[in-house]
DNA sequence: TAGATTGTTAATCGATTAACAATC
DNA sequence: TAGATTGTTAATCGATTAACAATC
């Protein structure tokens, strides 16, 4: 099907879909309609027709989309076919929590190598090369990475993410709590607890007050 | 100042402003324009001084906000000034991880208490001490909490939910990555690795094709 | 006064929702 | 055929941006 230009917002709804497709992996039908997948998500139908239209090339009337060949749509769009290579910066509490945790294979993410102050030959998470951070401008002369996610203290994330794009960094997934000053053509995502606490607190303060 | 009513947008982006005025906390002048925090954070001054005005009663004209009352307005509208309780459920890596994390009192946010199915007696991670999940009701009983965080896996997450909606959880940290079905009233904030994981491979997907 | 900055009112933009025609 | 579902076109809504008047 042919690629049309993609909205954020579409973007960050199509994960949500392929989550919940793939719960359904042995139901007995193996057609799934847009209706349904709105009502088990708690969205609009319209939204939801509209979102699969941008990766698949279309459903049947009366009886919905093929769901395997949903996810495969779902999943080749968002580039979880072709695993990305990354670095970990910070091999702190979060970092060391990151590189423990397993779901990011089926998102076709593969954390390369984690760099750390403090050198812990012995720290070798799950697998994961815990290196020197002296020894990241050499890492990346070995081996080409275009994304990075820091971990490390608010105060030097600015200083890493300097270093990172001297090295040839294209996306940085930021988990430290500050902005970050990149140039126009880099992307920082940021993981922001704070935005999420923000949120969540507002509702509570609404609820007491009633 | 009267509060108005605020939308979710801004609510997001006030807690990026606090933490820029925080890193400028000895510096020369005790005012800060629109115009710089603009610049400083890359966004659109127009909008940032929108932003101020829902929280802030007014900056003057030609010198602009006194930094330090702004601190205090963003954090009093946030409610960071008075601490939010809450419980953890699930102490796997994640769970740890946010557990250890002491920034969270900054936000106001203070874990009593987490929960776990395998009773951990000696990991009292940080001096929050870890129960065994079938204390959870008769914990309730006895603290008055409003607000949980799931770092349960997926699978569990559901049912981990609707056991906490029953003993009157209003909001819900949902770091567990699946959709949670839950009545109107509660709110289900979703720290979704995935949703920003497709942001950022997205942008190098688009890189590489250049 | 002139200029920087604020705050407000109007215009634009993008995304969501509603209405409807097409299809199996 | 009738009804469920798709996909498209138009309307609505909300948020961002632009233009401008007010102020120190």
């Amino acid at each position: 099907m042919e690629r049309k230009e993609i909205s954020k917002s579409v973007l960050k709804r199509l994960p949500g879909y392929l989550a919940y497709l793939k719960t359904l992996n042995d139901t007995a039908s193996p057609y799934i309609s847009a209706t349904a997948l709105a009502n088990a998500l708690g969205m609009g139908e319209v939204q939801v027709r509209k979102d699969l239209a941008m990766v698949s090339d279309g459903g049947r009337p009366k009886i919905g989309y093929k769901r395997l060949a949903l996810i495969d749509d779902i999943e080749q769009f968002l580039g979880y076919d072709n695993t990305t290579d990354a670095v970990l910066i910070g091999a702190g509490k979060l970092g060391q929590a990151l590189l423990g945790y397993s779901g990011f294979e089926a998102y076709g993410l593969n954390i390369l190598a984690a760099f750390d102050v403090k050198p812990m030959a012995e720290k070798c998470e799950e697998g994961t090369p815990i290196y020197p951070m002296d020894q990241l401008e050499s890492f990346f002369k070995a081996n080409k990475v275009l994304m990075a996610i820091i971990t490390v203290p608010a105060v030097y994330a600015q200083e890493v993410c300097d270093r990172l794009i001297a090295c040839g960094i294209k996306a940085i997934w930021n988990f430290a709590p500050t902005h970050l000053e990149v140039p126009a053509n880099i992307l920082v995502q940021n993981e922001n607890m704070a935005t999420s606490l923000a949120v969540l607190s507002m509702h509570l303060q609404a609820q007491i007050k009633k």
